[in-house]
RNA sequence: CGGGGUGUGGCGCAGCUUGGUAGCGCACUCGCUUUGGGAGCGAGGGGCCGUGGGUUCAAAUCCCGCCACCCCGACCA
């Protein structure tokens, strides 16, 4: 069969659905828009969450669990939070076989449940901050679904944080923002985000500000990879959630909320994957080393078997294939498919020469190595690969992002890439304008790249640009 | 909701214009040969052609209705 991976820019939905399709990561579920994560795309999920909770933790978030249905009532609370979620709502209006009395929707987020209990947990200021992080599945009803990067229900991580003041809270959403988000993305995914801060259009329903981590994927697109909101006192008011001060006074908390989604997998093929299929960076590939046995032979399985367990021994989270009935070039070429970054092939030919052959997914390179050097080949080859794909992305990312200083030339920039441009010049009636010809203002950006604190501040630099 | 398109074995499609015994590739099963880059040959299994009606000796094919899905746009982690 042919191969038919070929990401060019105009069919690149295209691409990644096969890729996805052919790397064995999804596949459609039985009502439109909801995804079947398939294991080899769930073992990847599985070493994102393990990375991302370990930060949450650091962090200090705990993890908690609550309702998949909310009384329809808790959404109406916070008036710009239900008119931001109401269209793509999934509602129960049925239950045990009848009517019921208020229906409940299927949470599209658990900002609205999760205020109920801190109202609950909370009384006194010794009971702040209140840190909290749910791993779950929310469902919202979107009118044009994509695997992974837009399903009628996705997995993810959502956050919720209560502080007792506007300070705390401001500075724990970009704690999160910073050392979990952007640190695991960077770090972890290999991938250059962009962190800033949404305009007042692009906010999220009930937050007073919203901050975001931006990446371009391989045909110039951006994609928000997280979200990180300073809710104010909006959920508190709406929620009743107080606090008695040290002074004895009666106060309202300020909350947070912050997510991750299954996007991110997502993100990771449409940023990193070619022509060949997946690359997944080696720290979070679950699979770094494969190590294949070519064809069987004297001494081979047991040569083969001693590596294996040297790479184990060395930290190496490594898989062994010795399934020889199966031809070389089909197991060669799924393991490709799916991205291990390091496949070393054993055979009868390389032991007679007392070698082993290592291939390298990101350039493709094949190198006969001693049998004695294999190990410190494959950690080598691990930690430099995580950063070349890091920077062959930022290399894209800037060669696609240009500097411009009108609206008109920012929109023409963004039928390849990124345009950066004064926010002065754009404004919200150039923001509307670009809205209306397929072009969003992703974020707004301080001169020296860091987070501003308000739209309003002098100088910022908005970052316009295609979205999916 | 606006604009385009498609419904035929598990998946991808041809056949429809011009009605006449339902076909191809992949996948699957069995056998032999293979196995250092998506194996070859042979044999097999599997489909009331989306659905309801009409025309006809005869409908996947022609006519009318309905349904579903996909793509582009509006919405969005």
């Amino acid at each position: 069969m042919a191969r038919v991976l070929t990401p060019r820019a105009e069919d690149f939905p295209r691409w990644y659905q096969d890729l996805i399709a052919k790397a064995q990561l999804a596949d459609n579920g039985p009502v439109r828009g909801t995804m079947v994560i398939r294991p080899a795309g769930y073992a990847i999920w599985e070493r994102m969450q393990a990375e991302m909770d370990a930060r949450i933790k650091v962090a200090g978030a705990e993890n908690a669990y609550f309702p998949l249905f909310i009384p329809e009532s808790y959404l109406r609370r916070e008036a710009e939070h239900v008119e931001g979620f109401a269209p793509e709502l999934a509602v129960v209006t049925h239950g045990g076989g009848k009517q019921l009395a208020e229906p409940v929707v299927v949470r599209p987020t658990s900002e609205t449940v999760i205020g109920e209990f801190m109202a609950k947990w909370i009384d006194s200021y010794r009971d702040l901050p209140l840190l909290l992080n749910q791993w779950a599945n929310v469902v919202r009803w979107e009118l044009r679904p994509r695997v992974f990067l837009r399903t009628s229900e996705f997995l993810w991580q959502e956050g919720h944080t209560a502080h007792a003041t506007e300070t705390d809270a401001r500075d724990y959403a970009r704690k999160i923002l910073h050392e979990v988000y952007e640190d695991f993305m960077v770090g972890v995914l290999g991938i250059p985000v962009l962190v800033g801060r949404k305009t007042a259009r692009e906010r999220f329903a009930g937050a007073t500000n919203t901050m975001t981590l931006e990446g371009m994927m391989g045909d110039g697109k951006a994609l928000q990879m997280g979200t990180s909101h300073e809710l104010g006192q909006n959920f508190a008011k709406a929620f009743d959630i107080t606090y008695s001060s040290a002074s004895g006074s009666i106060e309202q908390a300020w909350t947070t909320s912050w997510g991750t989604s299954t996007r991110m997998l997502g993100g990771l093929i449409m940023c990193h994957g070619d022509d060949n299929g997946l690359r997944v960076p080696p720290r979070l590939a679950p699979v770094q080393a494969y190590l294949m046995v070519v064809r069987a032979g004297d001494g081979v399985g047991e040569a083969a078997a001693k590596l294996v367990d040297a790479l184990r021994d060395a930290g190496v989270r490594v898989a062994f294939d010795d399934r020889t009935d199966i031809p070389f070039g089909r197991r060669a070429v799924d393991a490709e498919l799916k991205g291990y970054p390091v496949r070393i092939e054993v055979g009868p030919r390389d032991l007679a020469a007392g070698k082993a052959v290592v291939v390298r997914r990101t350039a493709g390179s094949k190198t006969p190595v001693g049998l004695d050097a294999v190990v410190s080949t494959v950690l080598a080859a691990l930690s430099e690969d995580q950063q070349v794909l890091y920077d062959e992305a930022l290399a894209l990312r800037e060669s696609r992002t240009v500097s411009v200083d009108s609206l008109e030339a920012a929109i023409e920039a963004s039928a390849t890439g990124w345009a950066r441009v004064p926010w002065a010049v754009v404004g919200t009636a150039g923001e509307a304008e670009a809205n209306a010809r397929g072009v969003s203002v992703r974020c707004l950006i301080r001169p020296d790249g860091s987070v501003p604190d308000s739209e309003d501040e002098p100088d910022l630099v908005a970052i316009l640009a295609r979205a999916y």
